[in-house]
DNA sequence: CAGGCGCATATTGTATACGATTTGTGGTGC
DNA sequence: GCACCACAAATCGTATACAATATGCGCCTG
């Protein structure tokens, strides 16, 4: 499936849209370039709205621009990589405890659909896809806590976990979200706000714990100090 | 004292953070018109990086573009201001926690001349600027805490917070965190980190209390709903 | 043949020109 | 005199042209 291109007026939230999927799907690995002509000659605009959408995408952290060089998809350091799963071990069991005390059954209805649109991507075997809906699910969870702000932050915070997880994951295996993902979902139907707030505190754990984000397989920190001595 | 304009190379960073600074010190009112061609003059600067900097003041939140009206100082709504405060709340104590077990005595040296910066900006009778520094302090935390991703974060919400009390004010009376933010240092210096997250947490609610976000006194929600009957 | 210098090309950064939209104002008709 | 319409000014949105920078290739020299 190859990216939709409108007849016309495709905006520039629409290309960073776009191209965070791609990201979230890993069909854009960490590293690569963006060119801007080429994302011109994809989207049918000019460089200006080209240049909105990835200086839009820095902002958010998916996106690094190098001066004179280009944009390209961002590759988080380990550091950072600790750091997103730290914020967001702050963040979301509040999130989940929030989403608990006002979860309507049209919530959980909506949650549960959304675990089947993930398992289905599964059984076509789109891993990208279901890794997306997986990510999402997170930010379902803000969503229905009606809490904006951190349902955007959080928003960034899964589309930079995704790069993460492109360069450290660690073991070949499925991802395992699934259990805990059902577990949060009874907590909010049983409008247990403790049991939600354990099982999300537990689950970025266990997210957490599939990573290998040791400090020795870092890769070149810097040439300056990659060469020291 | 008036906008520095320097001879050459004002970039489009430089001026989201003096125009930051501007809305940091209440100089710039919730609200206020921020039109493009005003600022090119005042920055002697195309219209192309005034823009940079108005679309990246937006992602942080501290401006908001109506398309073909133009950029204002954004007015942060009741909900808003709520969810502010509320992410605050959830970050800042782990934040004082964390910061607590590294500080340096050159942290904490660093953290009562900042603290003097602020008591002489008062004394000079420079609300805006202490306020600034006021707000400063909390991001600073977040440094000697060693969490780049979310000291960034905390810098746009503690920008956030200087639009929100111009709107939400309660008192006249000065702003009396010097308390706090002494208690905190004594609990980062006695590496108090239990200390340092109550003192963080009961101190965010002080704010919290001084302002003023009852319902009632919010301002015409939609026109549509404000006419309706 | 190896190393380095310089030009050619590709790509990004910035300014400007042009088009679209909004908003205020003046005139005309009722 | 009031309301409505049309036009004009101001302002923003987009495309494009031009400038600056980096990069790769070929040639020249030792």
């Amino acid at each position: 499936m190859t990216i939709n291109l409108k007849t016309k007026s495709t905006t520039a939230d629409e290309i960073a849209l776009q191209l965070t999927k791609a990201i979230h799907t890993h069909r854009l690995q960490p590293g690569a370039k963006l060119r801007e002509d080429e994302l011109c000659d994809i989207f049918r605009v000019s460089r200006t709205i080209v240049r909105q959408s990835l200086h839009s995408l820095q902002h958010t952290g998916l996106v690094t621009i190098l001066r004179n060089k280009g944009a390209f998809v961002a590759k988080p350091t380990l550091k950072e990589a600790r750091e997103v799963f730290e914020a967001r071990s702050f963040i979301e069991p509040a999130m989940a405890r929030a989403a608990a005390l006002r979860a309507t059954p049209h919530d959980i209805a909506f949650l549960e659909q959304h675990m089947k649109a993930e398992k289905d991507a599964l059984d076509r075997e789109e891993v990208g896809e279901a890794l997306r809906l997986s990510g999402d699910f997170h930010v379902q969870i803000a969503r229905i806590a009606d809490h904006a702000l951190i349902q955007t932050l959080l928003a960034q915070l899964v589309a930079r976990s995704a790069l993460i997880i492109a360069l450290y994951w660690r073991r070949r295996s499925a991802l395992s979200d699934t259990a805990s993902h059902m577990g949060l979902v009874q907590a909010l139907r049983d409008q247990d706000a403790d049991g939600a707030e354990v099982i999300m505190k537990g689950h970025l754990l266990d997210l957490l714990m599939q990573l290998d984000l040791s400090d020795s397989s870092s890769g070149p920190v810097s040439l300056k100090d990659a060469l020291r001595k």
